[in-house]
DNA sequence: TTTACTTTATGATTTGAGTCATAAACCGAT
DNA sequence: ATCGGTTTATGACTCAAATCATAAAGTAAA
């Protein structure tokens, strides 16, 4: 999101992290911009009995956690490296001072904010008021336009694992399993060895 | 959130609502910056069955609308005033102008959109994954920092109708009044004709 | 190729929020 | 004071997703 060379010119450095590291924790206080330069994090939240709900999965290019580094606020929410991956990592002060000299930088971080203020508005609508079946293909759309897909010949391949879609759409692994073979009979999405394709 | 002299000196103009009246509507293509000088308006969805979601509550000094403005995207959700209410109105390409010549717009307005991001987030794994009373709770702390709410010597009164609570957790009412109840008897909250108090 | 683990799959059962019906309490306007 | 509309309230019943149990299929590592 922010070029490379900008993050490098204003010290940012990078940082790798194995498959199921964390890097910051719910409550913890922000101090750090993160900007993914390869691999994926995905940022999730625990309840009381254990249950994951994911917030986003990110990869390559994109930044995540900045909300509360605007606020002041603590961390809503964990973030933990899905793949191996790299990070650029840049201070807090740091990074506001870039964005206060640079218009554009500060320009693409609204439009990243808004960006995800809209795939959250889509999916609290659908989430709170859908049947699991909507649910689960409003996710699929929105996940072949932001992350996790790949075209092939027999369509869109989500590259997302039935606990995944669970933990992203607040159902449980079964009723997943059981609404995507429902999907494929309706002929909405294909399942080929077990991958979904749409 | 963005000071009335600029909005003015940038040919922002007011408009009325009456109560009820739809400001735009899920599907528009945005055009202009909204923020509320008196009044109340929430963004809500419809689906299929006429069911209400409400994504949000906006009140005094407070904008709404951004986020399909700066992606060229179309609103996925309807402006309703809650109240007799009056705006500024500011054409895109005025508003952008802004942005781009004062920092502490864009400043003032990658906060507001953090803000959003950080109820969506909280709200989003409460909804996803906690029983209707937890999700309330959470709710009603939430609208203490947030909207429609006033210190008085019993506590903090929220100005939220049962349905509203209903509408902005993906509950129906008689759930909500049901938990609501059970949540005065654990003395999480006082119901004082009528009114929820924390 | 054997082992250990993850992911997908499927049936049986439970349960709690949704639905439906009905009514009381409240509020504003005439 | 009366009327129409909204908001709150409550009981009975339904049903779909969660839960529980169990296993097959796939995958990665030793």
């Amino acid at each position: 999101m922010i070029p490379e060379e900008l993050l490098e010119s204003h010290q940012a450095f990078r940082k790798k992290y194995a498959k199921g590291a964390i890097i910051f924790r719910e409550g913890e206080l922000p101090n750090h911009y993160f900007q993914i330069i390869h691999g994926e994090v995905k940022m999730c939240n625990f309840n009381d009995d254990g249950r994951e709900f994911i917030q986003g999965i990110f990869s390559t290019k994109q930044s995540f956690g900045e909300p509360p580094l605007f606020l002041n606020r603590l961390y809503p929410a964990n973030a933990i490296a899905v793949s191996d991956c790299e990070l650029f990592i840049l201070s807090k002060p740091l990074f506001l001072n870039l964005i206060n000299e640079n218009a554009s930088v500060s320009m693409a971080i609204i439009e990243n904010l808004a960006q995800r203020l809209h795939y959250k508005s889509v999916m609290a609508a659908e989430i709170s008021s859908q049947e699991p079946e909507h649910r689960l293909l409003k996710l699929i759309d929105y996940s072949i336009r932001f992350f996790k897909t790949e075209k092939e010949k027999e369509g869109y391949r989500i590259d997302l694992t039935r606990q995944q879609m669970a933990d992203l759409t607040g159902l449980r692994v079964e009723t997943v399993i059981r609404s995507i073979k429902a999907l494929e009979k309706k002929n909405e999405i294909k399942i080929i060895n077990r991958k979904v394709y749409r």
